[in-house]
DNA sequence: TTGTACGCGTTATCAA
DNA sequence: TTGATAACGCGTACAA
């Protein structure tokens, strides 16, 4: 472990020249500024972050949370994952202020940003699918904002990183599970959300994909219910009436509960199989009722966890992320390993 | 925040004292340290770990590790988790230390943790379930170590914390997973390797209580290969001759590949389901020939970064963990989600 | 362009 | 029984 004091007294020069050097603070010659990062080097030196810590204390820095998490409960466990990160971290003198809304409103959201924007040093956002939204990232990193999307990514920017699991192969999983636990033929009904976010639309490219290599499968209705249960129901409800040959529904998002109340209308025996994703509290409910088979995990708390720390060692370190996504597994859930 | 300076203006005393009294270090006034200590609380003071980090720089504390890993592919990850873990902690001036070993021999694990006893400060051990490792452990709990069962957990002892999966459940989600891809009828055969290990028969018990939910399961066979994957293949072949009725293999623990290898030998339409655990290099390869249809993960790099994390917490600042297990999830892998 | 000095929170040592 | 002081590694304001 060397320090910067060891490579002032290598160099023969003093600490202060050590830190502009290594740290191109300027005002520094040249010839010994290059003489001073070799050394560093070569003796693979590594600033402690502790040292760091407590000189950045006093610094204060603001991590912002944006997010349209109310009304929402699979954000119950990333805001959980936040707070527990933040409390290992407010020794460093993080601070962390969150902005929750309701619904997919880019006006709302953007307002948001542009209140924060010459504020905080970070920006962990759940990003509208918007350009508008896009635009006023790229302008918050252009200005120095390290930002982390979180849960979903959004394209055309510069963000830093995202955090979150792969769309597209939660929609590969969610059919090869299918194929799994029904054989080679079905007749499907997809439920999700909106086609307007970006990461349903990619679930539905990936089962759609994955779909391709069992002829067996039929998809017979793609339905949007927006979110809303009340919708899902009554929509589930006029599908299972229309199509009584389906035997699968995948819910490749929310709205789970609604589906599987109208699938529970039905006499036991002509119920379709049911597949979700998360583990929000109505889902539990239904897997313990055997209306769900199984359901596909995205690590919500393990997501909110990350986003955190990405900021933090970014922040209280100078630590970029190595990858600009770190992108957590779905994992297959049956009632019993939830 | 409060820091120990606020406290001795506040108190009327150095910092020296405050040190003295909230660090149990003895030499001073039974009266103050009681108001040092009140006021402490009071405003909720607790340790800035950068300070500590730098002050305890120079005590290099030791964690030693001590692993049968040796030809197991399983504890790569594992030590994969536990390197990345003393990367990031390195700073603090840990030390660790790998004793690994080839085998379960009780006595051999015996000469290393005395070997280690009276030098380090904290042991992380995957312990042989034997009386003289659990007696040896105890001792070394008695004289001030830290100790963390990883992976494996020991009965009759006080080591403080066990990170690792739940082995019971892991049994129970095998066999609900081979209910759902299965139906309600199977001729099952179990492998594993054997029953003088703590975790493998946790697995056959809670395999075994979910099967009383299946009146169609049967276990036509339970077969121990010592985890040797050329005596499983010969075992495996053998079964699969004499019960032709077989249609389900669990592995409940390696020697998958040899079983596979037997497995391969029929005609594709004879063939039974095979499920096993963990995601070693030959069990995703078998996944990916299809022989495997699905294996039950238990988050190798998390219980080395955890296991680490536990010991460093605790040498670092002092903290014991909140609770004495540190249960990560059993998750369902198929191919696309590996 | 370079060096000095202080502060961040904690621990340890030595002197009073 | 106490207090003062130095040290840990880094950042920075200020002096030279």
């Amino acid at each position: 472990m060397v320090t910067m004091k060891e490579i002032a007294e290598i160099c023969g020069v003093s600490r202060g020249t050590v830190d502009r050097a290594l740290n191109g603070r300027g005002r520094v010659n040249a010839e010994t500024a290059e003489k001073i990062r070799r050394t560093a080097k070569e003796l693979g030196y590594e600033p402690n972050p502790a040292g760091k810590a407590l000189a950045a204390r006093k610094k204060r820095p603001v991590i912002s949370i944006v997010m349209s998490s109310e009304g929402n409960p699979f954000f119950d466990d990333v805001k959980k994952g936040m707070e527990e990160a933040a409390d290992q971290y407010k020794i460093y003198g993080v601070q962390i202020e969150y902005h929750t809304m309701k619904g997919y409103d880019p006006q709302k959201q953007l307002a948001t940003l542009q209140e924060i924007a010459g504020r905080v040093q970070a920006l962990i956002i759940n990003p509208i699918d918007d350009p508008a939204i896009a635009t006023q990232i790229n302008s918050m990193v252009e200005s120095g904002i390290f930002v982390v999307t979180v849960n979903n990514d959004i394209e055309g920017t510069r963000r830093h990183c995202y955090v979150g699991s792969d769309y597209y192969n939660g929609g590969l999983t969610s059919c090869a599970l299918l194929e799994a636990l029904l054989g080679q033929q079905a007749e499907i009904a997809v439920i999700l959300g909106s086609l307007k976010l970006r990461g349903h639309r990619l679930r539905l490219e990936g089962f759609k994909e994955r779909m391709k290599k069992v002829p067996g499968f039929h998809l017979a209705a793609t339905i949007e219910h927006n979110d809303d249960d009340i919708y899902a129901y009554e929509v589930t409800k006029n599908l299972l009436a229309e199509h009584p040959e389906i035997n699968a529904i995948c819910v490749l998002a929310a709205g789970v509960y609604g589906t599987c109340r109208a699938v529970m209308q039905l006499p036991e025996e002509r119920r379709p199989l049911v597949l979700s994703f998360d583990t929000v509290p109505t889902t539990v409910e239904m897997m313990q009722f055997g209306i769900i088979k199984a359901t596909i995990y995205q690590h919500p708390y393990r997501q909110g966890f990350s986003a955190v720390n990405k900021a933090f060692e970014y922040l209280v370190h100078g630590r970029l992320p190595e990858k600009d996504m770190c992108i957590l597994k779905n994992e297959i859930k049956l009632f019993e390993n939830l």
